[in-house]
DNA sequence: ATAATTGCAAACGCTTTGCAACCCC
DNA sequence: GGGGTTGCAAAGCGTTTGCAATTAT
């Protein structure tokens, strides 16, 4: 319950440039209507034309460099949608297994459970759906870099 | 229990060739062998260094080619490492959840349950990690697309 | 022999950045 | 008026692709 989480997200942004000595610019206004009225997942080019469509000429370069702010005064966050690609791993007669990721270090735990199957698979046929693949990843910090203070950077 | 699963990998890389009248090179083979012995998680830098270490001259694009192929055999798979960016939602205000999302379409469908979470908390919990967030995707395939037929192309 | 494979370099799409003009505070 | 903000265009970065030479079958 923290002061200002039930107020005006324009306040909560507002409040979270002025900490910083950052400014609240029309176009910025603009940037936090049109993200906050997306209905669901939106991509930078999606928020772009919807600020455009709201009347405000603005640049890609504007929104990239807006949206980190939006991020840290947690207006929105980042969706994560699984990005197939860009990593792999060798699956030849593994065992499925999901990954504890820890944020300072890059450690990648592999684990196995269950019971997250089965409730998966439920959700699943609750929306009619069928099941073909999951991403779950859990993410962290570990042991070590919880005590050890700053990051050690790996992978 | 399909015929190929329990031969040598190189095997079923060459029989899935094969059946696309495709072929073993060399360097393909070197690929496939370098992506075998990576310990975990390898991005397609690392496997083209991982070939070159292993004596074989090897351009960025022919890895790139090739990854498909292995996919597409199962000798490796994708692993969707969380890539924070590209996709935001609003979340001022909003509960946690999670997404169901249909491969044929795009249709994302949020759902919450309670269980995962604390079954998440158990598992960061056994391995000494402070949980920070998590990526939980079901990725599937919607009623309308199974019978559909065809994928519908949308977000 | 013939069609697939390869390396190179150019093209690509998305994101970042340097710079000069601009404008909020 | 000073320092943050903006747009533009250029640069980056990872991935894809056209092409001519090469090679597996």
């Amino acid at each position: 319950m923290t002061s200002t989480n039930n107020q005006d997200p324009l306040a909560v942004f507002r409040d979270h440039l002025r900490r910083q000595q950052l400014r609240l610019t029309p176009v910025r206004e603009a940037i936090v209507r049109a993200a906050l009225c997306q209905a669901g997942h939106f991509s930078v080019d999606e928020l772009t034309r919807a600020v455009r469509a709201s009347g405000h000429e603005v640049s890609r370069a504007t929104i990239y460099r807006a949206l980190p702010l939006l991020l840290e005064s947690g207006l929105i966050q980042a969706t994560e949608v699984s990005k197939d690609g860009s990593y792999f791993e060798a699956s030849f007669g593994r065992e499925h297994h999901d990954h504890l990721i820890c944020r300072g270090c890059g450690t990648v735990i592999e684990f196995q459970f269950e019971a997250f199957q089965m409730l998966e698979q439920q959700i699943a046929e609750k929306y009619g759906f069928e099941l073909l693949s999951h991403v779950h990843e859990l993410i962290g910090r570990c042991a070590p870099c919880r005590s050890g203070g700053d990051a050690h950077e790996v992978h």
